[in-house]
DNA sequence: GCAATGAAAAGTGCATACAGATTCATCGCA
DNA sequence: TGCGATGAATCTGTATGCACTTTTCATTGC
């Protein structure tokens, strides 16, 4: 089997993931415009599959909001304009928020230390400015906001809405400075979360997403 | 001439969006158990149709985060445990907490007037004791609040969750007196939404739901 | 010239078929 | 007896085919 350029993104194993991903970036992205019509067809023969596997991700896509599906109708590409780009970010500000506060309140003794102790060691990339490496500590950091609040629908939405931001966040640490002001907002939530002061640990995560989210303007219109 | 049929809520027409219903009905409700193993042939013989719309219903609710799906494995049925229907439940307070906060703050002067005009409608059906009736006015007085945030995300995400949590909600307004409460609780939100009051207005709503949430835990448990 | 009509083209929904992966029981061997 | 190898049974992943629906476009009637 040829899979000559397909494999851009990850090894994912089956054929439907590859697709919905490489799909979702492509709308994301711009390339494909909101209001166009996929037709499974066309689909399948540009991915050089059937319209099985196009027909499983065009679902999965529906699921995850990014296109719009009607029986015996194409799919079409929801519109993802700015202003849901901008309700996104603010959402996951929100959801960022919560999840701190919560955390503030419900983290154990070991989520506590494990979050600073991560933090901590952290700053060792800030000074050698290892871009790809504080990227993979971000991650791992809020993903233990996440777990710390406790909640596991939450948790869900964060984590979906966080997947849906991900190709616009991407080049975010390139940003000159960027790494040491991210690290002093993740302080500014830690020392919250370790004084259990849930009201000042929702509002640095809120206002800490809040900044990604500009910084992350940036690139998306730059993009372009 | 261009009002034609319109069936989209009770018709659904397309096979697997019945699938997808009666599947997650079945989860919620206890018939299919946590852990159990969906595997396709099996439910294509129960439904009597073939694996290709099993395969993409099963889709659906892997994205729905309804069945944990693995690679050239059998879905399996998630762990919708009490804990984690708590989680729900207290997302949606969040959630709702959310709406009724940005709504007080940006809700237009239609929105405000419509939204009270509905609420002070409702009298009327809490003096009958019309159940039903009352039912569908609630629902339509959440959505006014979603909308009202004027935040698309947040929007798909308090309208998912209250989707997931509705198997868990039919009966509460049997409880007596929950008429009455429910229009006071709804009358505290639009007061402050009213006067713009974002802070009251979120706690007014969370509180809502909350109480909302240990009405519904009674049917929960007692329909086990 | 324009709207109504209807038939062909295009596309979706579902069924069936087949290839590859996984599971499990059986057998051989130490 | 215990343990690992092996092959069949079972199931998932994908391709293909057919029926039905929607769309398009040309034709006809006014």
């Amino acid at each position: 089997m040829k899979q000559a350029r397909r494999r851009e993104v990850i090894r994912t194993g089956t054929t439907v993931e590859q697709m919905v991903r490489a799909i979702a970036d492509m709308i994301v992205t711009g390339a494909l415009l909101p209001g166009e019509k996929l037709d499974e067809i066309s689909l399948a023969s540009r991915f050089e599959v059937s319209r099985t596997p196009v027909r499983e991700a065009l679902r999965e896509l529906g699921a995850m909001g990014l296109v719009g599906r009607e029986p015996n109708r194409s799919a079409v590409v929801t519109n993802v304009t700015e202003t849901h780009l901008h309700s996104m970010f603010e959402a996951m500000a929100e959801l960022e928020g919560i999840c701190a506060r919560l955390s503030a309140e419900r983290m154990t003794v070991d989520e506590r230390r494990a979050l600073e102790l991560d933090h901590r060691g952290s700053m060792r990339l800030v000074h050698s400015g290892a871009e790809e490496e504080y990227a993979a500590h971000n991650t791992e950091f809020h993903t233990r906001l996440y777990r710390g609040a406790h909640n596991d629908h939450v948790f869900e939405m964060v984590t979906q809405t966080r997947a849906r931001l991900a190709p616009f966040r991407r080049a975010q640490f390139r940003l000159p400075g960027r790494l040491a002001k991210s690290y002093e907002e993740h302080d500014q939530i830690v020392m919250a979360i370790m004084r259990a002061d849930s009201v000042a640990a929702g509002q640095a995560a809120y206002s800490h997403v809040a900044i990604v989210s500009d910084a992350s303007a940036v690139f998306a219109t730059a993009g372009e």
